[in-house]
DNA sequence: AAATTACGTCAATAGTACTGACATAATTCC
DNA sequence: GGAATTATGTCAGTACTATTGACGTAATTT
């Protein structure tokens, strides 16, 4: 079962290391922290049959209550026919509901329910509870480094996404904190 | 279609905020960041046909070359039933070797190849850019403040998995292995 | 000799994503 | 007013990653 006979290459036995360069501590650190960090709402989510998806969707809906299905698809970067089936459910489990535009009847404006938004709460819970330790853990009295640093990792162009979130979050909304 | 009819909750008009403390501004951010990280990467495996699961395959045999089989799916979380066929593929087209344990004859240690190695390193490097920029970007001088979050970000438990792990970087592990 | 371990494989299924095509209603453009 | 465009929804077909459970084989341990 071990072929390897004639073509295959030969086994380098050396580590992969910092050659070229390359920061392998974070990128393997940035694996880990985001597996974990999912990993608490998945197991919430399972009890309602919702996966990473719906989550997804119910954040974004709740942060931004009243964005259209085309906004939400530019935000999630994905495609109108992922979100169909994901948007569907929720709308049919009453956490979101759908209200014609105002000025554009095309339009369907999402929003919470109280049992949306208590789920979006839920599910959020966890993992702040795990940013809050992870900040105290590793002794960081400055958030901003942290922040500034994660929102420098998204594509420039995409930054915009970001900002379009209520207040107080960046510091690059002049809004109180 | 926009139903509402009867029994639908009323939607919610607020933003979801800082209610109950919870850090939606990092969770936020965090996901943008995963996307955008992980979007780099993605455009070179698609010209190999492979997915995500083969990088993150190829990523752990070029850190820990001779890992087991059994090694790997601790590592990678996931179940033997959702490797086979990623580390098959990456058998196949030359990038893994297995090699027969030494001690134990069961064992596979697995290798990267020559072509292998440079697949990996093809796959980190735009990875390494974005995060040097994001350094540079954030005006962070200390690294190590991002090192120590993520690594706390981290379930306690499995931190073992990153320390053992070749060597300068998280400055925790004893020699090499 | 029997039990356990490491690995491989098969079958069946699910969740999330994709592309492309098409339909409908509403708005905008000419 | 009619044509083009836009926003949304939906259908068909496909792909990738993942799951659980079962079974087989070879090697090691008891």
């Amino acid at each position: 079962m071990i072929d390897k006979s004639q073509s295959a290459g030969k086994p380098i036995k050396t580590a992969i290391s910092d050659e070229d360069g390359i920061d392998f501590a974070i990128i393997e650190l940035f694996f880990f922290a985001y597996r974990d960090f999912t990993s608490d709402p998945d197991q919430i989510l399972a009890d309602y049959g919702f996966g990473r998806a719906h989550h997804r969707v119910l954040h974004f809906v709740n942060r931004r209550p009243g964005l259209t299905v085309a906004e939400l698809l530019d935000v999630l970067k994905i495609t109108k026919q992922s979100l169909a089936r994901v948007l569907k459910q929720l709308i049919d489990t009453d956490h979101i509901v759908q209200v014609q535009g105002p000025r554009d009847r095309r339009q369907r404006e999402l929003y919470p329910t109280a049992k949306g938004r208590a789920l979006a709460l839920a599910l959020a819970r966890p993992q702040s509870r795990r940013i809050r330790a992870a900040l105290e853990d590793s002794g960081t009295t400055e958030r901003v480094t942290i922040e500034r640093f994660l929102e420098a990792m998204v594509n420039p162009e995409l930054r915009a996404q970001i900002d379009i979130v209520p207040a107080q979050t960046s510091g690059k909304n002049h809004g109180d904190h």
